[in-house]
DNA sequence: TCTTTTGTGCTAGGCATACTATAACATAAT
DNA sequence: ATTATGTTATAGTATGCCTAGCACAAAAGA
C-alpha cells in the first residue's frame, strides 16, 4: 500500500497518514490481521520523523483501528463501536451539508456522491 | 441567531464560528442579506477578541458565504459555485465514509443519515 | 550469545498557528 | 461632533506540529 504525503498541504503529516490508512482499509488494500510497516521503517520511506508516524499510529490505536503489538508491530484490528461510530459521523456530516446547502446542493445530489463513493470500494 | 463556543474543544475558535454561521445559514436562522453583528459587538458578547472574529468573517468572505460591506456589516451573500463546491464535498465525504466503513457503517445507514439532517432544514 | 529491530519514553528546539492586546485610520451613521 | 464601522499594523503569549537525539526492555534473527 502506497502513502504519499503532501508537504504543502495544510493538513498535518500525522493526518494524512491516518487518513490515508484508513482509507486503504476501506478500501481493503490492508486487511484486518495485516500489519503496516513499523514506525521507523514507513518514516524512513516517506522520509519523516519516527515520532510523527507514531503520533499516526497511537491515536489509529486509540479510535480504534489497529493494535500496537511489540512483536508484529501495527496490526489492523477495527474495534467495532458502531454507535459511537454514527455519532461522531453524523456530527460531521452536519457541517459538511450544511456547507453544501448553502451552495445549493440538493439531498439527491448527496446521495448520488456517497453512492459514488461507495462504488469506489467495488464489488 | 444563538452562537455558542466551547473553550475546551480542540476546534479553533475561528472554525467554531464558521461553522454555527455556516449552519445559520442552512438551517434558515439567517438569511441572504441579513446582517451578522460587527466583529467587535460579536466578539464582545461571546467574550473573545475582535481579530478572532474578523479572521472567521474573512475566511468566510473568501469561501464565498458573505459579503462585508462597510456600511451593512457583514451581509450574508451566497457565490454559487456549485461545481467547486461538489469536488470539495467529495473529498472530504471520501475520508468521513471511508472511517465508517471501517466501522462497519453500510451504504444504507449513511443514506438514512444524510436524511436526517436535511429533515433537520424542515419544511 | 550477539546483533538487530521493535515499541515506548523522555527532553529539547524550531517553526507555524491561534488568540489576545493595543493602537491607529478613513468612512459612514447618528 | 460623536460614535461605530471595517481595516491594517505590531507585538506578545500559548499551543501544536515536526524534528532530533538518546535511552531502555522486549522480541526476532543470526
Amino acid at each position: 500500500m502506497l502513502i504519499e504525503i503532501d508537504f504543502n498541504s495544510d493538513e498535518a503529516i500525522y493526518v494524512q497518514l491516518q487518513n490515508q490508512i484508513i482509507m486503504g482499509i476501506a478500501m481493503n488494500l490492508i486487511q484486518e490481521g495485516d500489519s503496516l510497516p513499523s514506525v521507523r521503517q514507513l518514516a524512513n520511506t516517506v522520509g519523516i520523523n519516527m515520532h510523527t508516524v507514531n503520533k499516526a499510529y497511537s491515536i489509529l490505536k486509540q479510535e480504534g483501528f489497529i493494535q500496537l503489538d511489540r512483536r508484529k508491530g501495527a496490526v489492523i484490528a477495527i474495534d467495532m463501536d458502531k454507535a459511537r461510530a454514527l455519532l461522531e459521523m453524523k456530527a460531521q456530516l452536519r457541517v459538511l451539508l450544511a456547507r453544501g446547502r448553502c451552495k445549493n446542493i440538493s439531498e439527491e445530489e448527496v446521495h448520488a456522491l456517497v453512492e459514488e463513493i461507495y462504488d469506489e470500494y467495488g464489488r
